[in-house]
DNA sequence: ACAATACGTCAGCTTTGTTGACATTCCAAG
DNA sequence: CTTGGAATGTCAACAAAGCTGACGTATTGT
């Protein structure tokens, strides 16, 4: 494999250094969700059911509309989404404590059970990849990734890991 | 690698680390495409037009084939989307010369003006990601994604780069 | 009392992917 | 020279997952 490493800043951000960066993303988000694609197939899931349950797995209890803000979707089309899940019974929904409009959501013992299923394949690729590029590299890796974001999805990246305190 | 690392290799590939990575190639996949999807959103096209158009613009006189083998979809799915480029002058489809039931595909000036807009967009992103986390973290980066990817997908990739000699 | 919020839903449309079937053209091997 | 297979194009039908717009219903806050 060809090192184009340059090294030095100026050549470091050609155009070429960053095309390669851009096909490296679109070659290696293949990867990424090709796991959880092979399992969901076999069902009558898709991506977005993936995304919808791992984030409730993430935030159990969360609403609607948290979700619909961390999705980047529009509640008719989470709607259609998390009604299948809620009437194959992978997910409950309850309505809020203190604001009854609000439908905080979870997972049944199914949901968790499937969840854990998709979770286990990609991170079975992400370790392995962890694993062979290192410890530093993983550092580089996220540090991108996170300046990559939007600043909108960046808040809502820290927030969903500092709700555990 | 030496026993101090050891220890830190056993904290650091916890499922909780390997699910904030996940987490991280969410939002910033999204970031990723953001500023390509939005120029596309004003004309009638979409990301798969973009991602044919990189490609051919990347290896002008591809054919057919070998573009599907790099977008893992199907021919009719592409077909779709070269008809549309073809039709609207940006694409040009040349029969082969050797193999005369291949096509090979360049931009017209059209189609590389455009490639140009969605490219610019796409890599003033990347660079200013790349600028914000540093030489060091940009080569861990692509570490990362190049071990994220299938075997298959990889080849791919590298063999994108190599054909410039 | 009234406006705003959270959620659900109906209807219709778009993009982009999929299968399956079939025609055409062409290269290459028998 | 014929024929099988490869590369391509195309038709049809369909599905997943996004979108807009409109509307209804609780519920909440002012």
């Amino acid at each position: 494999m060809p090192d184009t490493q340059g090294g030095e800043s100026l050549l470091f951000l050609t155009d070429e250094q960053l095309r390669q960066g851009i096909e490296a993303m679109f070659f290696a988000y293949r990867g990424f969700t090709a796991d959880p694609d092979r399992i969901l197939a076999t069902m009558a899931y898709g991506r977005a059911h993936h995304r919808a349950i791992h984030f409730i797995a993430r935030r159990p209890g969360t609403t609607v509309n948290n979700l619909l803000g961390i999705l980047g979707v529009t509640k008719q089309s989470l709607n259609r989404v998390l009604r299948t899940l809620v009437e194959d019974g992978l997910v409950d929904s309850r309505v809020g404590t203190s604001d009854k409009r609000e439908r905080h959501l979870y997972l049944t013992e199914d949901g968790a059970a499937l969840e854990r299923k998709l979770s286990d394949a990609q991170r079975a690729r992400m370790r392995a990849a962890y694993r062979t590029a290192g410890p530093e590299a993983v550092a580089g890796f996220r540090k991108v990734l996170e300046a990559m974001m939007d600043p909108d999805l960046r808040r809502k990246y820290y927030a969903i890991r500092e709700e555990d305190s």
